[in-house]
RNA sequence: UGGGGCGUAGCCAAGUGGUAAGGCAGCGGAUUUUGAUUCCGCCAUACGGAGGUUCGAAUCCUCCCGCCCCAGCCA
């Protein structure tokens, strides 16, 4: 992507792979592919996957495939389709005409599949899943051989030609490889190529009862489509030699490489569809695209720009061993992004109602305030000024704890592109809370320097009471407490209680002006975005990401 | 106990026989009308451990330890 962090692209086992393809000649063009299965929303992890893999094609003038690997239509869904897509679009990435599906391939690897039974390397197995189970042996015990297993190419071509016409009920019979029962790797033990599946399927409908299982469909697509370097992840390791199997053994028009690679996990959340999927279902979040969800639906609803995960997956890099990055290193990205693009806006997020008594009753000026510091471009905007105002509680203290800068009983502190302002009285309501702060203002101080220069060792964000709007904020905390959700056993039991936090505050006119996803920074508190769910009189702000707070260590808070 | 992988700082991660990149976090300091940003500095005599080869080892060899994946007609 352009203007992507001016860095080098990061240097991995794969891109040396690649050099060496490239330089021996084997490969002239290099071709790779995303292939996700369409039976949940794509995450955060897949994003890896995804910047690798059109990242490389980029990189060295190839291309990228989107290709949905479709082959068990009991979980596949139009609308996941859809959603991914969508996702991998938003993310910045074009698969140009490039868009495939295995389905597409259903005749072709069917016709694969014969080849095999001619060449004497499948069979037909009529065994039931638990008896194959049975035979299939344990990690240190060798299977046994299916009795099935000797067949005449004659009767597996008539047994499997009448599984496709549909002859026999789920899990009557399967297609298998003839490779080793007695393997140490479980994936060489016969695995099965063709199961029966009474199952419409979203593109291919009711024309099979029959699909291809992973293995059999993944590295034959690969070979169908040229793709050059076929990247996945490291659970996939121990079906390299199937993979190679397959493709020696059929008359594929390519010869494709795998290659895997670790996969994501950031602490404090889960990288795991069938957990989100739980999520979801068991209505713990919103749906798919609740911000606190570390869906691409629900960071771009959160607010978070695509470069930013774009940036963090180079950051993160690829490589073999399994670990887990730290949210921090996401936030970081994010921050970097949204500080140079993020217009500046002031929100009180817990009112407290301030009082000029100096100030005329009535009176109304308009300040001029920048719009972006780091970026003279964005201009600025005129904000109105009054003798009512609100700041937030937290600026407050009316016993203020030793390096506690802000305002205090007595203290002068700076209202930004405003005044210098002087507590002189606080006023507490029945619950002996303060509920307002009764302040003087230094006339010659307007735009926020006094004239002697006299300096002050705070700036507070605040709105004017007559010039504000309320707006709702929701303050999204991480999903679970603990970084290894689901290591103490129970996956639920971590969730965080405290993940939404919904306040009602005020915020400055301007904000009305805000598209949907729009981008602004908060000024002090964070990066915040229009949720969906705002109306033209009811705004509603997600916090996307904090600022950093190096003082909220020192006083041991968060 | 079978097969396949992986161990470099608190967290990621370069490094491919010549004397440990970079980022995040953290810690100092400067600037600052956001306790933000920006800037400067610090942060592995050390590469899971023990032997060995070599003038020289994170890189090569041996043994050991730890962690991850695999027993779906899921992907």
């Amino acid at each position: 992507m352009a203007g992507e962090t001016a860095t080098a692209a990061g240097r991995d086992f794969i891109r040396d792979i690649i050099d060496a393809d490239l330089a021996s000649g084997r490969t002239r063009q290099v071709v790779t592919r995303f292939p996700p299965e369409p039976n949940g929303y794509l995450h955060i992890g897949h994003a890896k996957a995804i910047a690798l893999n059109f990242g490389i094609a980029q990189e060295y003038g190839g291309r990228c495939h989107l290709r949905f690997d479709d082959t068990n239509p009991a979980k596949e869904e139009q609308e996941y389709i859809d959603a991914i897509k969508r996702d991998v679009r938003w993310l910045g990435y074009d698969w140009g005409p490039h868009l495939y599906h295995a389905s597409d391939y259903f005749e072709q690897l069917y016709e694969w599949a014969e080849h095999l039974i001619r060449a004497g390397k499948a069979y037909v197995d009529d065994l039931s899943p638990a008896e194959m189970r049975a035979m299939r042996g344990t990690l240190t015990e060798p299977g046994r051989n299916s009795p099935y297993r000797e067949r005449s190419v004659e009767e597996n071509l008539d047994l499997f030609r009448r599984m496709r016409a549909g002859e026999f009920p789920n899990g009557a019979r399967v297609l298998r490889a003839k490779i080793d029962i007695a393997s140490g790797n479980l994936n060489l033990r016969d695995p099965v190529l063709y199961r029966i599946l009474h199952t419409a399927h979203p593109r291919t409908g009711d024309k099979w009862c029959i699909y291809p299982s992973y293995d059999f469909a993944h590295g034959q697509s690969d070979a169908i489509e040229g793709v050059t370097h076929s990247l996945c992840t490291l659970e996939f390791e121990d079906h390299r030699p199937l993979y190679d199997w397959l493709i020696d053994n059929l008359p594929v028009p390519s010869r494709p490489r795998q290659y895997e690679f670790a996969r994501l996990n950031i602490n404090y959340t889960v990288l795991s569809k069938r957990f989100l999927t739980e999520l979801v279902r068991g209505n713990h979040v919103s749906g798919w695209d609740d911000p606190r969800m570390p869906t691409l639906a629900g960071l771009r609803r959160r607010g978070v720009p695509p470069a930013a995960i774009r940036d963090f997956a180079r950051r993160v890099g690829a490589a073999r061993a399994n670990s887990l990055v730290d949210v921090a290193m996401f936030e970081h990205a994010v921050r970097e992004h949204l500080n140079k693009s993020a217009m500046r806006r002031m929100a009180v997020l817990r009112p407290l109602k301030l009082t000029i008594t100096n100030y005329p009753s009535g009176q109304i000026e308009e300040l001029d305030a920048v719009n972006n510091p780091e970026d003279p471009a964005a201009g600025a905007r005129r904000i109105k000024f009054g003798s009512e105002l609100y700041i937030e509680q937290e600026d407050f203290s009316e016993d203020p704890p030793p390096k506690f800068f802000r305002l205090a009983p007595g203290r002068e502190v700076r209202l930004r592109f405003a005044y210098l302002v002087t507590c002189r009285d606080v006023v507490k309501n029945g619950a002996g809370e303060v509920s307002e702060l009764i302040c003087t203002y230094d006339p010659a101080s307007r735009g926020g320097n006094a004239p002697d220069g006299r300096k002050v060792r705070a700036t507070l964000h605040w709105v004017a009471a007559a010039d504000s709007l309320p707006a709702e904020i929701r303050l999204y905390n991480p999903l679970f407490t603990r970084p290894d959700p689901g290591a103490g056993g129970d996956f639920f039991a971590d969730l965080n209680p405290h993940s939404l936090e919904t306040l009602t505050g005020r915020v400055e006119p301007a904000l009305a002006m805000a598209a949907i996803g729009d981008a602004v920074q908060f000024e002090r508190q964070g990066y915040f975005c229009l949720d969906p769910d705002s109306r033209p009189d009811r705004l509603v702000f997600n916090r996307t990401v904090g600022l950093r707070v190096s003082w909220a260590k020192a006083r041991g808070a968060g």
